[in-house]
DNA sequence: CTCTATGCAAATAATTTGCAAGCAC
DNA sequence: GTGCTTGCAAATTATTTGCATAGAG
């Protein structure tokens, strides 16, 4: 059985502040990863005031409870999407607009093993992303 | 047939300038990725003088032609390694030590089709790191 | 000779750190 | 009350841009 976030962040020994209902809440209701300025900005239209270096040390704090992940685009920053709740799956981004789409797949179940196998590498994450043109800009 | 890098520097309306010439050998003298600090002190420990300013404006350049490949380890700064004569792979880096390591596999290309066909997008490319802890340090 | 490439200075952008005050438990 | 958290200011790090000069073709 899966902890509640509440619980995973007790059991952390982390404190449940308002900031972090906040910027919690915000990763919710993005489904795609969003940017740290964007949970920042989502906080504002919420009338929330969280600095945004509370934002940036939070999203750090989750991603080493392993309730938010972190993806990488080559964008020249992160995006961050909440795990709790979600299956495993991976992006794919448009070169034009930049547009996020979720793929609810992974074909790396066999290929980790194997992995560990050859490198003897204990393998516990793994980043995928896809890149291409949407409908609208290609 | 596969171009030369040369070659498809001047197919580029590329010049081969003393700071490409340099900036190819320090990447094809290392056959894993490494970062614009790192090409920029391979330079600097060659005796060959070039801007680093210089170095990122070339890698990109390399990278728009296809020659150099640009990957991300969610380190907060990119690294890159020369496409050419290289089979297509991927990486895996030690959480602990920053260790990385070529995979030469890629479990992806059925996949691409299958995400072209639910997404519409036109696929043209995909990053796929892996990340754990080397022999020593877990 | 012409147009691209480079160096230098400075700007921008993302992220991190230090420290005193605030708030959860 | 005590210790984790936050805000604010400032530092750091990665990367980009403007412009005058140097160099490849």
């Amino acid at each position: 059985m899966e902890l509640s976030i509440i619980d995973s962040l007790k059991a952390g020994g982390k404190k449940l502040t308002k900031a972090r209902k906040a910027i919690l809440a915000v990763l919710e209701k993005n489904a795609l990863p969003i940017t740290v300025a964007e949970v920042h900005a989502g906080l504002v239209k919420a009338r929330t005031n969280v600095d945004l270096v509370t934002v940036y040390r939070n999203l750090a704090m989750l991603q080493e409870l392993g309730l938010v992940n972190a993806v990488g685009f080559h964008e020249g920053q992160m995006r961050y999407e909440v795990v709790h709740g979600r299956a495993h799956h991976h992006h794919i981004q448009c070169r034009g607009c930049g547009k996020i789409i979720d793929l609810m797949l992974c074909p790396l179940k066999k290929l980790t093993k194997l992995i560990e196998e050859q490198t003897r590498f204990s393998v516990d994450g793994h980043a995928l992303e896809f890149f291409g043109w949407c409908p609208q800009c290609r």
